[in-house]
RNA sequence: GGGCGCGUAGCUCAAUGGCUAGAGCGCUGUCUUCACACGGCAGAGGUUGGAGGUUCGAUACCUCCCGCGCCCACCA
């Protein structure tokens, strides 16, 4: 027998259990061992990072998933790993020698990426360690890194493949500047943020051979944010059927702090409406201005230098100033020539880069792009033809959208820290792609890649590609990917694009996005709200099981997971309850174990309730986790193993426990060690802690590799049974009546009574006196064929009759009136609405039958029930 | 500007077009009975955001409105 301690204490064991998973390798798989493969690779987390709640229900909802799919006798495998996070990391470390008083130029790029590492050793495992507190059942024998050794080389591959299938190529091109970072970002690292800035007009004069036409004699006035911008102007455009500008089509104009003019030009992009209707054209420094730069021949001229000051070429007196200070200047300066208009307030989106959160320049720049189209197309067709599914499906919807308005992807960054590009320069400029150096005279690219190309590679580079591994045939493509939508555009796509160029396959046949962890009002957490929750924190508290269930108990795929602290806990009670329901078990079990069922006419009413009401959360939880669909498979569980097993079977099962018949008793313990057995089993996959140890207790198992983590997963042990259901609920359905008189009337629960019970269920209820006698305190259960008039008695309505008690002295008469009186307007109230539902001649006709003939019974009830009452009324009122 | 999601009890959320719209937390009362006070029992609490419509019947389907949130997008 097993001695449990009165409450549930977490910290005490979950340390324990885990090293004893992993020491028997529970949570190792090998390509040979048998069961269907099963896969799932994690979204690699930041090797900067620490567990927080997002991470903690990523993880929660893949371990839940791979646990199940592992007791379910799959050859079954989850693949941790880090990301190098290339921006991320270096800014970090950035940081750390800022505080020195260093910059990376001061040690220089290999002391850089050296010093990097270092750190990397130090702290770089610090999330998978929090992993393990969260139970996560990695397999830790292939624990890999997107900037490893062997990672290294399939990034290389990948590199110069795309190039000589001509699908990654160097351009010059406008791309998203982060001024802070110093690199290139791609378009989705650029956040579009609202902020109020500032629309400044301001006129340009013609240029001195060209007087303006009628009208325009005092020049051309144009809008803009981004007054800096003007000293790389190299057109005005306006629309071709604007007619207010068509006289002025083809006119020059001249630059008022630059020796130079430029033209009046005609282009559809720009819309009449708009300020003046006249737009300056800054190629170099605005997306659009790009595309009529492009259509319209115009110079480029770039203004910034790559810090986001003005530069020495195009700056004149500006040279130098930083863009905002700048932006002010030159305002002054047009003012001062009286060719400023007006500047008013104008709400506006502005990128920011998603790593600095700096303001993003738009700049012309040499780099390296991946042509995206084709492989797009192809990702397309897969979420259409269904092989790769979502859930939620509308984020697949939105997926297709993204992907068919998706641009080339900038790939380089001039960062230290990443995969340095395969690409070697030239003197004389040309450049080859390759791993090594090409020889004397050739230098290597100093940028490198965007992170999220090597991690695009992560669902077949962690089986070894591009070797032909028995772990890549065995396990690519993946099962299912689990991750927050809010990554499906940097990742996940990719990951679709390059699977199938290089491996011919989708990478994974499901995608699960979940939402993301937000605060109990569902605010985003932030330090600034000061409402960030710690799930470290929460599992010293309360313990990873119930930090998990609470999680899932709001994870809805694709929907935000609301959490508060005070849910925990809930969970943490929720543990408990399970940990005492098992320590009354065990206390009592006397060395029974799970095993064979008693034959089924051995098998009282509540064993066969409490075996059907399993079944009914067995089959709804095993149906929700297929779909994943956490909320459903935690609510059927919770609600099974508390409202119904703990207070209802738990409760009757004591009278035969504890009772004199022997048999009986140990009936009814198989039947609670096979109940407990197949509960803990179903809630291992979201609370893996507190079910083995209690698992372990239960069946005498010596953990290791005889682990509930191991054991199988359930199937129906019996079939629902109606007839059993329907009688206990009207067992149930009495004792609540019982309870409920008791406390409306001040009877205590110890005060006995005898019960008469007139019923037209007397052969449903005849045959369970004995719990009903137990639940409801009652002394004595006899069936009457009819209810007593004598008004001395009080009585007990319930959903099939009345019970009756000689009032001697238990109850208040006046008060028991106005109950009474209550009961009564509320069933006549609920009559009318029934009469009106059968008087209504087209739901008669059309509702289906037996919603019809239920109507007809609860009308005959109820008009019995208001009978009765008032009859009963009308008696205690005599009194 | 385009697309998507959400408005149900004080809070967070459920309810194949059909029983008296439910659960958890919170709240009220009560009980320390031998699994559990991290608990039991009982209870109060709803014009399902608003207005129309479809239907015998709408929380659910349709239209419009109001409010909130997210994604995408190059209007200076």
């Amino acid at each position: 027998m097993v001695d449990l301690p009165k409450a549930y204490d977490p910290a005490a064991s979950e340390a324990e259990l885990y090293a004893d998973w992993v020491e028997a390798g529970v949570f190792h798989a090998e390509h040979d061992d048998p069961g269907e493969p099963f896969s799932i690779v994690i979204p690699p987390p930041n090797v900067t990072g620490s567990l927080h709640v997002g991470h903690a229900l990523d993880n929660t909802i893949q371990d839940a998933i791979i646990r199940r799919e592992r007791m379910r006798g799959k050859n079954a495998v989850w693949v941790p790993g880090l990301d190098h996070a290339g921006i991320a990391t270096q800014t970090v470390v950035e940081k750390q020698l800022a505080a020195e008083g260093l910059t990376r130029h001061d040690l220089g790029r290999e002391a850089f990426i050296e010093r990097v590492w270092k750190w990397k050793a130090e702290s770089g495992g610090t999330i998978l360690d929090q992993l393990k507190q969260l139970g996560a059942s990695c397999d830790w024998e292939r624990e890999a890194f997107t900037f490893d050794e062997q990672r290294n080389v399939a990034v290389e591959k990948v590199f110069i493949d795309l190039y000589d299938q001509g699908l990654i190529y160097r351009g010059n091109r406008l791309i998203n500047w982060d001024p802070v970072a110093n690199t290139a970002l791609s378009d989705i690292e650029v956040e579009h943020d609202e902020v109020t800035g500032e629309l400044a007009s301001f006129r340009y004069l013609w240029a001195d051979d060209e007087p303006g036409p009628a009208g325009f004699e005092d020049g051309l006035v144009v809008a803009t944010t981004r007054a800096e911008t003007m000293l790389g102007d190299t057109a005005i455009a306006v629309h071709p059927e604007d007619e207010r500008y068509t006289a002025v089509i083809g006119r020059h104009v001249k630059h008022p702090f630059q020796d130079r003019t430029f033209a009046v030009i005609a282009d559809e992009y720009v819309d009449p409406e708009f300020g003046s209707g006249a737009v300056k054209i800054t190629p170099a420094h605005d997306p659009n201005d790009y595309e009529i730069g492009l259509r319209h021949d115009l110079p480029m001229l770039t203004m910034l230098n790559l810090d986001g000051t003005v530069n020495d070429e195009h700056g004149g007196e500006f040279a130098g100033l930083d863009r905002f200070e700048a932006r002010t200047a030159i305002k002054a300066r047009l003012d001062e020539l009286g060719l400023l208009v007006e500047v008013k307030p104008h709400v506006h989106q502005v990128g920011h880069s998603s790593r600095s959160k700096a303001v993003v320049e738009p700049m012309l720049s040499d780099q390296w792009f991946v042509d995206v189209r084709s492989m797009a197309d192809k990702a397309i067709e897969s979420v259409r033809s269904g092989r790769v599914t979502f859930i939620p499906s509308r984020l697949g919807e939105q997926f297709i959208v993204w992907l068919e308005n998706l641009h080339d992807w900038c790939i380089s960054r001039q960062l230290w820290w990443g995969h340095r590009i395969p690409a070697w320069h030239h003197e004389s400029g040309e450049i080859k792609v390759q791993s090594d150096s090409p020889g004397e005279g050739w230098e290597q690219d100093p940028d490198v890649l965007d992170t999220w190309f090597s991690s695009q590679l992560w669902p077949f580079v962690l089986f070894g590609w591009p070797e032909d591994t028995p772990e890549l045939r065995t396990w690519f493509p993946t099962s299912t990917l689990v991750t927050g939508y809010d990554i499906n555009t940097f990742w996940v796509a990719r990951m679709v694009m390059i699977s199938e160029q290089f491996l011919g396959k989708e990478p994974f046949a499901i995608v699960h996005n979940h939402g993301l962890v937000r605060d109990e009002h569902g605010k985003k957490m932030s330090k600034s709200f000061g409402n960030v929750i710690d799930p470290l924190d929460l599992i010293a508290e309360f313990g990873a099981d119930a930090t998990r269930f609470a999680l899932l108990r709001s994870a809805a795929p694709g929907v935000d997971v609301p959490l508060a602290r005070d849910w925990v806990e809930g969970e943490k009670k929720f543990a408990n309850k399970l940990w005492n329901a098992l320590r009354f078990a065990l206390s009592n079990l006397d060395g029974v174990t799970p095993g064979e069922l008693p034959p089924p006419e051995r098998r009282t009413l509540d064993d066969r309730w409490v075996l059907s009401r399993l079944e009914a959360a067995r089959a709804e939880a095993d149906a929700a986790y297929e779909v994943y669909d956490w909320p459903i498979v935690c609510r059927s569980l919770r609600s099974f193993a508390w409202n119904e097993l703990a207070d209802w079977y738990l409760e009757s099962v004591k009278v035969r426990i504890y009772g004199e018949d022997e048999a009986a008793a140990s009936d009814a313990k198989a039947v609670l060690a096979v109940v407990l057995d197949e509960l803990l089993r179903l809630l291992h996959p979201t609370m893996p802690f507190v079910t083995e140890t209690l698992w372990r207790g239960l069946t005498g198992a010596a953990g290791g590799r005889e682990s509930l983590a191991l054991a199988a997963w359930p199937t129906a042990v019996s079939e629902r049974d109606p007839e059993a259901e329907e009688a206990f609920a009207l067992v149930q359905d009495l004792v609540t009546e019982v309870r409920r008189f008791r406390s409306q009337n001040g009877v205590a629960d110890k005060v006995r009574f005898a019960l008469d019970v007139a019923t037209d269920a007397r052969e449903l209820l005849a045959p369970h006196t004995t719990v009903l006698r137990a639940l409801a305190g009652l002394d004595e259960v006899r069936f009457v064929d009819e209810a007593s008039e004598d008004p001395g008695l009080a009585r007990v309505l319930f959903s099939r009759g009345v019970a009756t008690t000689p009032l001697a002295g238990l109850i208040d008469v006046e008060e028991e009136i106005s109950r009474l009186r209550k009961e009564l307007g509320k069933a006549e109230g609920m009559l009318k609405g029934i009469a009106g539902k059968l008087a209504n001649d087209s739901f008669v006709a059309n509702a289906p039958e037996q919603v019809v003939a239920a109507e007809r019974e609860r009308q005959v009830a109820t008009e019995t029930r208001i009978d009765e009452l008032a009859s009963q009324i009308s008696t205690l009122e005599a009194l």
